[in-house]
DNA sequence: TGTACTTAAGTTTTT
DNA sequence: CTTAAGTACA
């Protein structure tokens, strides 16, 4: 055995050594997951169970496929590439590259992302006439996605009502506009490939006979569909070695099915879950807290985290008066952070949502310390990014309407609406196939149809370009002739927008490189099937998909040594010597609107372990009895996932200085601020409600017997905490948000409450 | 056609 | 408060 194999843990050891079977293995926080993974192929690999042709490795990310890619090359001297190794969407792309033909698809399809997608629904849920108060385009979206990861086509939806009749019909026209235009969206990808092998014996039977070992990465985020595409590409002989935690399942909203994890022992006939229980990430408290806050779960596999490390410190819990001091505390910790030698890329600032960066930010701003958020746009989502790359699919594919409408008057070049509206309705009335062959055909006259037929020279004339033109050239063309460079360059503020598009003549450059070398799946072929096009036209195609399907890191500028911003979500798989956990407050952590959903609670506390786990060493977690929230005040509970820690493991943050002006500031009486020692009293809910309150008096001298932000007592519902009135006297009514029953509308009349 | 104003809504997100 | 999207107007 090589000795890739040591230094594995047993359970390590056992996973990777597996004979011949499907397993499962819940791989815990920071247990080192991604090596099981990896050295497990490469097991396979120099054991000879396996060749690197015979391995599918699966991921959800495009960073995560990269990773094992790069840690596999490290480990095994072989050329890693025979393998297949990528995200759902990449491995399905190729898929349907390969066998386009029988997909029923051109070889240069094209890929829609969410945007793309929800405007080719817009567009064509206008030209449909519909309402879009009564059909939102968002929400037809979603629904159009749901059923494409549940598997169904608009065929085989059942509608019991008007409405769902409806959407059901949208379903099918949006999917015979795509058809038309010859593009796919995400979730199409993976139907029409299941679709592809379901339909197709020979092929299939082919890959199960290539794929001998299926591997995959966060079994517990894939949903229904991909779960089925596992499952069919298995066969009755495959064998499936799944990785997951369920106690990090955070994805349910988008489709995630943790119930996968037990179908998949079912199915599958599993007879090996292996655990991997041991971290190397965090220390004890850390693993302590954790595991007692997920304890709380019910719908459980169980697991355990350990460590043979030590204790390490305990938990730094501070409870904030606002949001401000609560960022400001988290600065002048930072701050000692750093003094005392942490690198500032190794703390994080956690929130649940993306909202509560702002104070973070103003505070760090203020500081001048340097810092980073995660989770704006990325490089291909950018606006002038996208204009580029919609010249480029028209060179690629004139039928591409999403693309079409785009840019046919942008930079403006006088096309206006109802020029476009014409060459619409010619398409609707089945004149002609696409926008660009109704321009073509001079369904508008006159002036509009003058810089229309302008439009299509620019557009011809990039597509002869792209024959021969290599990608940077082509796209520096593409500026060029657009005047897209131009536009920007001459806009006030437009300077980013023009780096950026020279950012995109480098991509493209990286790229190409990328491709000539094979090193991007895309580059490589089956041998059995001609390509459609010149080469170039092959790298343009290649680089489309490419910007789709990996639009990009979240991050702004790499590299810098800056604190890491990011919601918990985005959080996970990450890891820093010191975690900030911030906004710990029922109502947005965990968050009111999971409450309404069934096991929403459990998802919000899965959450809160995958914020925990991110930690190494020092871990801390605050929170604030008032946040501005939509230019409002609003007064927070303390989340129950604070009180779910054991007492024993946390130490409460008490600034003397603060508390002292807490004291001379007026609030509650009964407030214990600044007293003392191991768990303070502050423990007690009604220590952070404290909200001044003075501003709010002024403007209604007709004073309730409660104030806003006052903490009360329900005799049913217990502890809670005034948010509003409503109405006066018998019929005034007043909100509370309880600690355990979320927030409710009581008639003052009745509702027996009292000071607390 | 582009700009200025109004209005509504605001959990999490990869591909 | 902020942002996005829609509407009114020059």
């Amino acid at each position: 055995m090589g000795d890739y194999l040591a230094n594995l843990n047993p359970e390590q050891l056992k996973a990777v050594t597996l004979p011949r079977e499907s397993a499962l293995i819940l791989a815990g926080a920071g247990s080192g997951k991604t090596r099981v993974l990896t050295t497990r192929i490469a097991h396979l690999i120099q054991s000879g169970q396996a060749s690197p042709a015979g391995i599918l490795a699966v991921t959800f990310t495009n960073k995560a496929a990269k990773e094992m890619l790069t840690r596999l090359s490290a480990m095994l001297p072989i050329n890693v590439r025979g393998m297949w190794v990528g995200t759902f969407h990449g491995i399905c792309n190729r898929l349907l590259r390969t066998h386009h033909r029988d997909a029923a698809l051109p070889q240069l399809f094209q890929i829609l992302d969410s945007g793309d997608q929800q405007s080719l629904i817009k567009r064509l849920a206008k030209s449909q006439g519909m309402d879009d108060e009564k059909f939102p385009p968002r929400q037809m979206q979603n629904f159009i996605n749901n059923c494409k990861e549940a598997g169904l086509r608009a065929n085989a939806v059942e509608a019991g009502d008007d409405f769902t009749r409806r959407m059901v019909a949208f379903y099918a026209d949006y999917d015979a506009q795509c058809n038309r235009e010859g593009v796919v969206d995400f979730a199409e990808l993976l139907l029409r490939t299941f679709e592809l092998l379901a339909k197709n014996l020979n092929l299939l039977t082919h890959y199960q006979e290539r794929f001998k070992y299926i591997l995959v990465d966060e079994f517990q985020d894939t949903n229904k569909l991909q779960y089925k595409w596992i499952k069919m590409l298995a066969g009755s002989n495959g064998c499936v070695f799944a990785v997951g935690d369920d106690d990090q399942s955070i994805y349910r909203f988008r489709g995630a099915e943790v119930g996968n994890m037990n179908d998949f022992v079912r199915d599958f006939a599993v007879e090996h879950v292996v655990k991997l229980e041991q971290n190397y990430r965090s220390q004890g408290h850390i693993l302590d807290a954790a595991n007692a806050i997920i304890a709380k779960n019910k719908a459980r596999l169980g697991k355990n985290l350990w460590t043979s490390e030590g204790k390490g410190e305990q938990l730094r819990v501070f409870a904030a008066a606002t949001d401000s001091e609560e960022a400001q505390y988290i600065v002048d910790e930072v701050k000692q952070l750093h003094r005392e030698g942490m690198p500032m890329n190794e703390i994080a600032l956690l929130y649940r949502s993306n909202a509560q960066s702002r104070v973070l930010e103003h505070a760090l701003f203020r500081a001048r310390l340097p810092y980073k958020v995660y989770g704006g746009l990325r490089f291909f989502e950018r606006m002038e990014v996208k204009h580029a790359l919609a010249y480029l699919r028209l060179a690629g594919n004139p039928d591409d309407d999403s693309a079409f409408t785009r840019v046919v008057n942008f930079p403006a070049r006088g096309v206006g609406a109802r020029s476009v509206e014409q060459l619409q309705e010619a398409v609707e009335q089945g004149i002609k196939p696409s926008l660009m062959s109704a321009a073509r055909a001079g369904v508008v006259s006159g002036r509009s149809g003058t810089a229309i037929a302008q439009f299509i020279a620019i557009i011809d004339l990039l597509r002869t370009a792209s024959e021969n033109l290599r990608l940077p050239e082509l796209i520096e063309e593409v500026l060029e002739r657009s005047n897209l460079a131009a536009h920007y360059a001459a806009e006030r503020d437009g300077q980013d927008r023009v780096e950026n598009l020279h950012e995109l003549v480098n991509a493209a450059t990286l790229f190409a490189e990328e491709f000539e070398h094979g090193e991007t799946p895309a580059g490589e072929a089956e041998a059995d099937v001609a390509p459609v096009g010149t080469h170039q036209q092959q790298v343009l195609a290649a680089f489309l998909s490419h910007a789709s399907l990996e639009a990009g890191e979240h991050e702004a500028a790499a590299g810098a040594d800056a604190l890491q911003l990011m919601t918990v979500h985005s959080s996970k798989g990450l890891e820093f010597h010191a975690v900030f956990v911030s906004g710990l407050e029922e109502g947005l952590f965990p968050h009111d609107n999971s409450m309404n959903e069934d096991g929403g609670l459990e998802e919000e506390r899965r959450l809160m372990y995958v914020a925990i786990t991110r930690a190494r060493k020092r871990l801390y977690v605050t929170y604030a009895g008032t946040r501005m929230l939509h230019g409002q005040p609003r007064y927070g509970m303390v989340s129950r996932f604070v009180d779910e820690i054991p007492a024993e493991l946390c130490k409460w943050i008490v600034l003397p200085e603060r508390a002292q002006t807490r004291w001379n500031s007026g609030a509650s009486s009964n407030s214990s601020w600044g007293s003392g020692g191991g768990r303070a009293p502050q423990a007690d809910p009604d220590r952070y409600a404290t909200a001044p309150r003075a501003k709010f008096e002024l403007e209604r001298p007709d004073a309730h017997p409660f104030a806003i932000g006052q903490n009360v007592q329900h005799a049913k519902f217990g502890e809670g905490v005034v948010l509003n009135f409503e109405g006066r006297g018998l019929d005034a009514r007043i909100q509370v948000r309880f600690k355990t029953d979320g927030t409710k509308w009581l008639a003052l009349q009745y509702a027996k409450l009292t000071a607390a």
